[in-house]
DNA sequence: ATGAGATACCTTGACAGGCGAGGTACTTTG
DNA sequence: CAAAGTACCTCGCCTGTCAAGGTATCTCAT
């Protein structure tokens, strides 16, 4: 990983719904599309993935399911819900409003 | 503030040593002036700009020394040192690489 | 058959950063 | 004189990240 947590902190949620917006998924796939994505620069770890789904269940936007494990260990699927689907349009909207202001924050008009 | 302190954790340091690229400044007028750029949508909370300065300094990130003041309390002006250029040119980087790995994780194909 | 490595899940406890709440002190203005 | 603005600072809570550790199944090479 060569970007760090904390830097991504606080869009944990927003990432892992814009993937199960694509479709139902579990937590070892979501990772590897995740690294996949990123070209290899970014993956969540194991502990922060699963302490999100949890959050996330409990707040209602994603419910899960035992899958079959076509090759090895069992699986639990996850779902987007429609609350989820709202927050994670919510997430999307403030993802965006976070890089405008951040851009203008971080304007070194030049001096750098 | 309509966007949340988490979105932002992780830059604060960016923000704030990016500011003193600028100028010398104070923690008053930083935050002015973040609140001012951002449109009044950003501000840094008090206790977060403080134990920022703490950290920076000792990072050896910025230095300070204590002003005049032209009305009201003294002022602790902040100036950035060499080391936090570099920091900051690599922190305004990690911004960069970040956004762009973040727009490909959150990329929803029309799906939303 | 045995061990390594991949697949797949989960929890605990430490740590760090953000921030609400509270405090100090000076100056201007009504 | 009181309120509001300027300006600084600290304590303690909360939350999210993550290293470390654990469980279980399957495949493949030795």
């Amino acid at each position: 990983m060569s970007i760090a947590g904390d830097l991504i902190r606080g869009h944990t949620d927003a990432i892992i719904l814009a993937r199960l917006l694509q479709s139902d998924s579990y937590g070892y796939e979501i990772n590897k599309t995740i690294s996949f994505l990123s070209g290899g620069q970014f993956e969540l770890k194991e502990a922060t993935l699963y302490t999100a789904f949890k959050r996330l269940e409990e707040q209602g936007f994603i419910a899960s399911y035992w899958g079959d494990s076509g090759a090895g260990a069992r699986r639990r699927y996850y779902t987007i819900t429609p609350e989820g689907r709202y927050a994670c349009r919510r997430l999307l909207q403030e993802w965006n409003e976070t890089k405008q202001i951040m851009d203008k924050l971080l304007a070194t008009g030049g001096k750098l």
